[in-house]
DNA sequence: TGTACATCAGTGAACGCGCGTTCACTGATGTAC
DNA sequence: TGTACATCAGTGAACGCGCGTTCACTGATGTAC
């Protein structure tokens, strides 16, 4: 090797760049028809090709690009989620669950189209590959390590009920990429809570819930209240 | 007129038979490719029609028959819940309450591609038209009934909870279209078990929650106790 | 009951459009000696 | 440093496909007298 590893050729940093380019258009083009109409064709006339054919010299295939996109949503709202807790300077978990979850609203409301493309109804034909398995969980899990501190804390979330067996069983493959000794019921409220917010944002994303307005003021109070319900609140209030 | 209003020509009863079967084949169709990509062609096609010119006769445009699917979609789901909330034997708030949640899951797994339809990614180019808003206030009014029945026994819901003044707020749009005296706390509880239970049949309808099986033993744990949590369950329990 | 006319269902061609992917190619950039 | 060769980016044509909607039309059904 004649020259140092980090040093990029000008091709390399174009086709960097330019895949980059590729993926903000498409990702400012799946708002327009839906990530099931996203083109190839479309994007290449956007990026100033004469034809879409040079695009496949930076993904292999239309599919490609979207899972590409799938995976950079994912990282996005789980980076958004990340930092928002990163900032908080409180040690309360209550609060930090409530500022977790206004961060993942926030981003879903300023990224419809790729929240939709991540949480909304599958693209029909197209099989996600396991690539966008993991990115997907970083949210949740950090929902279930909020759960976790919380039940550090002794005077928090209670008692932690027993289960019925078919309920545990249905958690075991849950349990299993888990370290050991994570009680049901923490696993439980935790699922709880992520779907619970995922349900809320859903619904003020996609305009079931228009009538509530356009602020965050019912979110901010239905969090609030399930997180109290789910034992996060302090145990003096 | 020289007949009776009821007799149907056999026009007409073949008109009401064919628009029928339009939408059903429409319906399966729905399935293969997403809505965006419900093609009058292909139904036409599989209906035997030599060009789908013909289905003109029996929807102005493909956005309208896209209305008719969501309008029948909601309509199915509206009595599937009614139904079985219809059947329940029982008087106990807490158990029709499951009893509807199960009913909406089952008929939204059974039907997924309808589900989509309704509760899934808005339909990119397609604005819904007034005629789909009140089918689909069927199951949350369900819902929020429970809660009101709850509320005129005595022992259920507890205390109820004063609310901060922009929640109230925020509340006042839903608040003019019910019966007068509903209390704030009442509607919040309703609209947040109608947002869970949602967010809940939606992940496991878009696979985000398959690693919990297959079965509904996770689904019917998480609404008992979401229903135990708002005050739906028996005192006595 | 029989006939003349109006209504409607479905045909088949056409308009104008869009798509993903392949392929042989030109010309620019990068590499090895 | 200079030259010969290999690699890569993007072109432009082509293949084979699908779509919604309009239109003039044929033939069957329904209606009024």
């Amino acid at each position: 090797m004649s020259r140092v590893a980090k040093a990029l050729t000008a091709r390399e940093r174009a086709h960097i760049e330019i895949t980059r380019e590729i993926k903000a258009i498409a990702r400012r083009q799946l708002g327009e028809h839906g990530p099931a109409a996203l083109s190839l064709r479309a994007v290449g006339r956007e990026l100033g090709m004469v034809s879409a054919s040079g695009l496949y010299r930076y993904f292999p295939s239309r599919d490609a690009l979207l899972t590409a996109l799938i995976v950079d949503a994912y990282g996005s709202i789980g980076d958004a989620a990340e930092h928002a807790h990163a900032k908080l300077r409180t040690k309360d978990v209550f609060l930090r669950w409530v500022g977790i979850g206004h961060a993942v609203r926030d981003w879903a409301v300023a990224n419809p189209h790729e929240y939709a493309l991540i949480y909304g109804t599958p693209v029909p034909g197209y099989a996600a590959p396991v690539d966008t398995v993991a990115p997907g969980t970083r949210v949740p899990l950090l929902v279930g390590q909020l759960f976790a501190e919380a039940a550090a804390e002794s005077d928090r979330l209670g008692e932690l009920a027993a289960v019925p067996r078919r309920v545990h069983r249905a958690l075991l493959p849950v349990l299993d990429t888990l370290p050991p000794g994570v009680p049901d019921d923490l696993l439980i409220r935790s699922l709880m809570a992520w779907t619970y917010l995922f349900g809320a944002v859903t619904f003020d994303v996609f305009g079931q819930r228009d009538f509530l307005g356009k602020g965050a003021a019912f979110f901010d109070h239905e969090i609030r209240r399930l997180g109290t319900m789910l034992g996060l609140a302090p145990p003096s209030s």
